[in-house]
DNA sequence: AAGTGGTCTAGACCACGTG
DNA sequence: ACGTGGTCTAGACCACTTT
């Protein structure tokens, strides 16, 4: 119910209804409009709070901040459900996957026991054939035996990784800088030591256990990363380098 | 009350009192200890959610995921806030301040009439002496001539600011890469072309007026930027080019 | 003084995961 | 079958902004 109240503001305020910088009905108008309570229509309003779309304060009705469009999780987190979502052509290929013992850091990282075996990922990463990301991921060992049995041109992993059971809801990341090695610049066709836009990204499943801990390296110019806040929301961080 | 809930929760977790990986009390439990209704409880633990330490699935009890510092929107928002918060000292310094008519991205960003007139302030700002970073802001006139008035070795503009009444609400950050320019070069002692770590952020008050476009430079190394996001919360997302 | 969002309550039913 | 979190209701009081 409250996502269907959401989705139709999110709706009106694309379409310009309240205009930018204009004032949302107060919630006990909604609720009376939409047929259900004060309490479901806000929980709709926190969900365009928290995406950036409107304002609240006590006093005053809500105000359009904008229409921004923001991404599922799931394209988020998904190289090809988020070229698809912005009309491009995904692509993918494996250039090398190795099983050997995690190293100190990958243990810390996948939450593992010494001596546990994972699974490593080198995966370039196309739009429209065109190589823009690096992709190094390191799997759980009983994740990165169905990572492997995949096929190496498969565009995505995560959809058949999800129809196997294996399950995505919360991921960390973190963004800086990096600076191409061989491998980078061999792949994504720059020279090494060039600049590379940063992505390292722990994914967890509902029961906290970690599925994947990445690194993708961008050219820059292909993505930007964006971020909402408010006083009332923050999930994004400054941290002092690695 | 639910801000009382979630510190004390917060807290346990911090404290192991659950371990990572654990699983929290039921919430009609932690109800009944605080003395609350399940709703506020519920509050209480969006919160956490949203900070990503703790996951929640109908049908099983939460898991922490970790006790994840995260900084609050001020400290996200001010350089001399976050500084102190890890312990560093601020500084900064105004190299430049112009007032001249707004460009047209500036009109748009700051949503000013034609013809409007803007202040932009380059910026260096430092850690313990040392450059980190070159701020480049453009504020709306009003807002522009408070930061005029004051010190060009000020530490903080937002704070004398905020007091003066300038409140500051919401933001959108986008976060990519720059390469030095001339002045970025001078500033920060490094070479011209040099990869930096660039931070677009435009900032607005409760009423959906922006008070700030900032552009930040960061030197590679000094900061990392870091994200949560859930199936439930989402507000970082991919963007392609500029 | 009136209107608005912020908070809290007490209760209900449901969908889901686990034993 | 049971316990858990997800959703919804109806009502209440308060803090704050605006008129």
């Amino acid at each position: 119910m409250y996502r269907k109240v959401a989705a139709d503001l999110r709706q009106a305020i694309a379409d310009g209804a309240y205009g930018s910088g204009g004032r949302l009905p107060a919630e006990g108008e909604l609720a009376t409009r939409y047929g259900v309570s004060r309490g479901t229509v806000r929980q709709a309003l926190a969900v365009l709070r928290a995406d950036g779309l409107v304002t609240s304060r006590r006093g005053t009705r809500r105000v359009v901040l904008g229409t921004a469009r923001v991404q599922s999780f799931g394209e988020l987190l998904s190289f090809t459900r988020w070229a698809r979502s912005i009309g491009e052509e995904p692509g993918g290929r494996v250039v090398e996957i190795i099983r050997s013992p995690a190293d100190e850091v990958e243990r810390e990282q996948l939450r593992l026991e010494p001596g546990a075996e994972v699974y490593r990922v080198l995966r370039v990463r196309t739009l429209s054939g065109v190589p823009v990301m690096v992709e190094r991921t390191v799997y759980p060992e009983h994740i990165g035996a169905l990572v492997e049995a995949l096929d190496p041109h498969a565009v995505s992993h995560t959809v058949p990784l999800q129809e196997q059971g294996v399950l995505f809801t919360d991921a960390h990341h973190t963004i800086d800088l990096a600076l191409a090695d061989a491998d980078d610049a061999r792949l994504l066709g720059c020279l090494v030591g060039d600049p590379l836009l940063r992505e390292r990204r722990r994914t967890t499943d509902p029961a906290g256990s970690p599925v994947e801990w990445s690194q993708d390296r961008y050219l820059p110019g292909t993505v930007a990363f964006t971020v909402h806040n408010s006083t009332a929301v923050t999930s994004l961080s400054r941290r002092t380098g690695i």
